[in-house]
RNA sequence: GGGCCGUUAGCUCAACUGGUAGAGCAACGGACUCUUAAUCCGUAGGUUGGAGGUUCGAGUCCUCCACGGCCCA
């Protein structure tokens, strides 16, 4: 600690120093005229001659990353947000005056340099200053050059330092950008508008989690984060939106682990007309799409194993899975007693008013989920778990739903929806029982929700896809918060001060 | 919630069974006009996450706490 309030004190010192000779320490007057990404793309395979033949003038600026400094030169590479680049700097060339002005810049400070390109003797492609401006003095002393930022939780906690210091972290959030905007892109296309619907919730439905509860003062009245859209949206389809997508974020009262973050990102769809037959094509073909469009292949790497993102993806019955990849006995399967036994032999653990479905359900978290490496959509869930899903027409006790797993996690979860508002409502009356009878987690009941399924709903199809989860696959992120850039930890110390 | 592991200089890491806390980078002073983990000489930098305890003596052993990681629930 006294190391870096010691340095912290030797830079205020510099800053005292530059502004006696009239040096701000923090002006904002200087214009670029390219970022480093343009200069490598124009320049990078230029030799010394065309070089020197060109002399054109460039304007960039950036943060020093390396200084390497003799008695009257000095090379520094420096990075934008575009790229990494090296300028040299000489005494016979900037005069005595700003080269001891030079002298001044630490590591971290941002700079603006003006100059010609050149090549150094070792070929690297390098910015002549003829001038530089000192834009940003930095206080702090930035961590390790070479082995960069490597405690996971400084890195978290402090974003800005990953960003800065190590690479591959800024092409992962950029490539989530990416992934971000081709989906809108992809959905535009397809006539889907995007809409915004309530975060703060009165009623918090459309999913079985536990909501995150907040109050409003003037209203007085308590509302909820969401921990999904799903009933908004639907109301819209009774609006006659026919195709409407939101991608934003939910919230659920949950632990945290490498795939569960409280806060996460969400796209929700749903098209009138369209069954989730039709949006399981859907699917194959946006993510397909999506792997090609930022890699040009469908062939990615996650931790080690190749995923094919090709399509079309492997179609499992539920219950098949259990049988065939869970290897959960077929005796157990036929009988509802079994089921829950052998549910809880594996250790999991039913609450208060969870039945069959909900022990069938769990039994799949753990025998068959971490094993659908591939692309897999696994269809025909129980009714239990699905209260807000078109029945079966030939067997009422399974929904019309699928769930998409790629790298054995949880990626989409889509079915044709539910609008028979008798059926709806006798589900949801089932799901308040529940929740009467304990399970924190069971479906409220809205009722005008129900109202509006009254008025009529479309014939309709919905999905929602877990975009974190979807991103940590396609940049081979091992860890739900190495995809988002502020994931939520316990504060270090008192950090409460409001 | 349970188990295991971690927390040492700004950063990355050392310190055998308890015996004076070290190195590299970064910083500061000096030399150096094509370096790139620049090099060379020198200097400074620590309440070893926090609080107790055991001991002649604790970074190291014990207890509790905080934060994080992994696994399980």
């Amino acid at each position: 600690m006294d190391m870096e309030i010691a340095v912290i004190e030797q830079r205020k010192e510099k800053i005292k120093i530059l502004r006696e000779r009239g040096i701000l320490a923090y002006p904002n007057d200087f214009k670029i005229t390219h970022h480093i990404k343009d200069i490598l793309t124009s320049y990078g395979d230029k030799d010394a001659e065309d070089l020197e033949r060109s002399n054109e003038i460039f304007y960039l600026a950036g943060r020093i990353m390396a200084l390497r400094t003799f008695g009257k030169a000095a090379f520094i590479h420096f990075q934008d947000a575009t790229g990494r680049l090296q300028a040299y700097f000489r005494q016979d060339v900037l005069g005595k005056e700003q080269y001891k002005i030079f002298k001044l810049l630490d590591i971290g400070d941002i700079i603006g340099i003006e100059g010609r390109l050149f090549r150094t003797k070792t070929g690297e492609l390098t910015i002549f200053v003829n001038s530089f401006k000192l834009l940003t003095k930095s206080l702090r002393p930035l961590p390790e050059k070479y082995h960069g930022l490597r405690d996971i939780e400084t890195r978290y906690r402090k974003r800005y330092l990953d960003l800065i210091v190590n690479q591959g972290v800024k092409e992962v959030f950029l490539n989530r950008t990416k992934a971000i905007h081709y989906i809108r892109e992809f959905f535009i296309e397809r006539d889907f508008i995007e809409v915004e619907t309530p975060i703060m919730q009165i009623i918090p439905g459309g999913a079985l989690a536990r909501p995150f509860k907040t109050y409003h003062n003037t209203l007085g009245i308590s509302l909820y984060l969401r921990v999904a859209p799903e009933l908004y949206l639907k109301r819209l389809l009774v609006g006659g939106l026919e195709r409407v997508f939101e991608l934003s974020r939910n919230f659920r009262n949950e632990g945290i682990d490498a795939d569960h973050n409280p806060e996460f990102t969400m796209l929700e769809f749903y098209e009138a007309y369209a069954t989730y037959e039709d949006l399981m094509k859907l699917t194959e073909e946006l993510i397909s799409s999506l792997a090609k469009n930022l890699f040009g292949r469908c062939k990615i790497s996650y931790q080690g194993r190749e995923i094919d993102l090709t399509p079309p993806y492997s179609r499992i019955d539920f219950l098949d899975s259990l049988l065939n990849i869970g290897n959960v006995p077929e005796e157990v399967l036929r009988d509802k007693e079994k089921i829950i036994s052998y549910a809880q032999a594996l250790g999991a653990k039913l609450r208060p008013g969870e039945g069959v479905g909900k022990a069938l359900a769990k039994l799949f978290e753990k025998t068959v989920e971490p094993r659908l490496i591939q692309p897999t959509f696994v269809i025909g869930y129980p009714i239990e778990v699905s209260p807000l899903a078109r029945r079966n027409e030939k067997n009422p006790e399974i929904a019309d739903r699928f769930e998409l797993f790629i790298a054995g996690k949880e990626i989409a979860n889509g079915f044709s929806e539910l609008n028979d508002p008798e059926d709806q409502r006798q589900r949801l009356e089932a799901q308040s029982m529940k929740k009467l009878a304990g399970d924190e987690e069971a479906h409220p009941l809205d009722e005008d929700f129900i109202t509006a399924l009254e008025y009529g709903m479309p014939p309709a199809a919905g999905e929602g896809i877990g975009i974190d989860r979807l991103i940590m696959i396609l940049t081979d992120s091992p860890c739900i918060r190495d995809v988002i850039l502020f994931p939520l930890l316990r504060p270090e110390k008192d950090e409460t001060t409001i």
